[in-house]
RNA sequence: GGAGAGAUGGCCGAGUGGUCGAAGGCGCUCCCCUGCUAAGGGAGUAUAGGCUCAAAAAGUCUAUCGAGGGUUCGAAUCCCUCUCUCUCCGCCA
């Protein structure tokens, strides 16, 4: 969420940056929506100051209990009760204008960072660097390379048929060594974080509730992404809009959402991230650092057709997420920090894999600066995601009111940040494929044989 | 799932309808005292928002005592719903 005060005092500047990221903002719906929120509101408080007056005088009148006063009081009563129909009917406006303008504000996506590059889609990514063990780049195979179907299913220990009995499309079912190396990957990214790069090892739920996907910017906006499970308790909640309009009088973070029910999480972003979620944390704690390895679910209902075959894109997929709460300042400094650990990862792997920088239209809703991590797929010919780091700053964080007190002992945002470290089953798919070999079989990378009681390869 | 107890500021804890944003204590900050330290004395110490203001500072108003709703001129206090924590019972990995 922006800073509604940006909005009200650079609300151009605001517009071009979003501009950028093809977002068009209704600056005359914002502009009407504030000039009526300023004289409702203004109205409200001014009846407010009347009514506690009033009280007021009433209470000490009580207090005196003369019997003079009993004329007074009534006077007063009397003289309340307009007031406090206008009021009525004043709150009743201003919440709703209130709750309006919030869900306004939620679905305005992050400004983009000044280096980030212009751009509406994928096409203006920008390569920053290339990496591969030796100079020449991937490997060159002298056999024409297989799909990671193909390898897992010849070995036997890949099935979607299965997979697809007991579920349906985009599922995945492995076994024996197959298994075990997707084990093993997740387990050696777990170690590297915890032990070389200083990040706590975390375990943490995988159904979270909808203010925490609210606090890390999926709702909501994208609950299509998300699969949800209701837990019928007390059947239908009662007046929930006055609830929620009540709750904006008061001007506190508040969702137009359903309580009671639980979201599959997309990512471990979420959990982690909302970790810090209506928190005031201490200077010296920062930076916090965290890690996990947690089933990833999504629904990906908008992109049928794409990458069907195999593993690339599933509703449950495995992943081992880094994330950094970070002091203001330091937030670009651990953004590039956490990237090099997410590289880290796929040079002691050995996978060929380039970094990429997403322009302003291809980023996340959340994101101020992304970076993409992509490895090298011999069977595509082509670099695939399989990573995406991101800055947020303090867009979360303000959902979240997730702060820390400056040395002045004043609270504010902290900046987020987050990424894969890595997608452990796109990871696998690339292990099979660049591991392959012309037998069928497949090579266990080294760093893993610890992981894998020391075989050195799947054979068929 | 059943029965009961509870939720107040950074922390502990008082407060059952009236000037309470909230006593007292601890902690923290500043000042005084003091060879040093300890002890002692004084002052301050929530968050968010509106308005005034060119801005800052400041002032002023509003809201907030787990969350939401209700009763009332007035709610931390009374009523309803929910969430969470604790104790006991049941069930379970």
């Amino acid at each position: 969420m922006l800073d509604i005060q940006l909005l009200r005092t650079d609300l151009k500047s605001i517009v071009g940056h979003l501009a950028k990221r093809g977002f068009a903002l209704d600056i005359k719906r914002f502009n009407d929506m504030e000039t009526q929120r300023k004289s409702i509101q203004t109205n409200t408080q001014e009846l407010q100051a009347t009514r506690n007056h009033i009280s007021r005088e009433i209470g000490q009148l009580r207090a005196n209990g003369n019997n003079k006063n009993n004329k007074k009081i009534e006077e007063l009563l009397h003289q309340t009760q307009k007031n406090l129909s206008c009021l009525k009917e004043s709150e009743r406006t201003l919440g709703e204008l209130q709750n309006e303008l919030q869900q306004f504000l939620e679905e305005i996506p992050n400004l983009p960072h000044n280096s980030v590059p212009n751009g509406l889609d994928g096409i203006s990514n920008q390569e920053i660097r290339r990496w591969s063990k030796g100079e020449k780049g991937p490997r060159i195979f002298d056999f024409i390379a297989k799909d990671h179907v193909s390898i897992g299913e010849n070995l036997g220990l890949l099935d979607f048929e299965t997979a697809a009995k007991l579920s349906g499309a985009r599922f995945t079912f492995m076994r024996g060594g197959l298994a075990r190396l997707h084990r093993a990957l997740s387990q050696f990214m777990l170690d590297i974080h915890t032990q070389e790069h200083g990040y706590i090892e975390t375990y943490v739920p995988y159904l979270v509730n909808a203010e925490s996907l609210h606090g890390t910017g999926q709702l909501p906006k994208f609950e299509e992404d998300l699969f949800k499970i209701s837990r019928k308790k007390n059947g239908n909640k009662n007046d929930t809009a006055t609830q929620i309009s009540q709750d904006r009088i008061n001007q506190k973070s508040s969702l137009p959402l359903q309580e009671g029910d639980w979201y599959l999480i997309p990512t471990s972003e979420v959990p982690l991230t909302n970790f810090v979620r209506n928190k005031i944390v201490t200077i010296k704690s920062l930076p916090i650092r965290l890690t996990a390895h947690t089933p990833c679910f999504r629904a990906e209902s908008g992109s049928y057709g794409k990458d069907t075959r195999g593993m690339i894109r599933q509703h449950q997929f495995d992943k081992v997420e880094l994330v950094q709460i970070v002091h203001p300042e330091k937030s670009y400094e651990a953004l590039e920090q956490l990237v090099g650990h997410a590289e880290n990862i796929l040079k002691k792997l050995e996978l060929p894999y380039r970094v990429m920088i997403l322009c302003a239209g291809d980023m996340g809703f959340s994101a101020a600066k992304t970076y993409d991590i992509e490895v090298w797929l011999p069977s595509q010919n082509t670099y695939r995601e399989i990573s995406s780091c991101s800055n947020c700053e303090a867009f979360q964080a303000r959902r979240m009111q997730a702060r820390f007190r400056n040395p002045g002992g004043k609270p504010e945002l902290l900046h987020t940040i987050n990424g894969s470290g890595l997608a452990v089953g796109r990871a696998l798919v690339a292990v099979l494929e660049n591991y392959q070999n012309a037998d069928g079989s497949v090579s266990i990378p080294e760093a893993l044989r610890p992981y894998m009681n020391m075989i050195n390869r799947l054979n068929i």
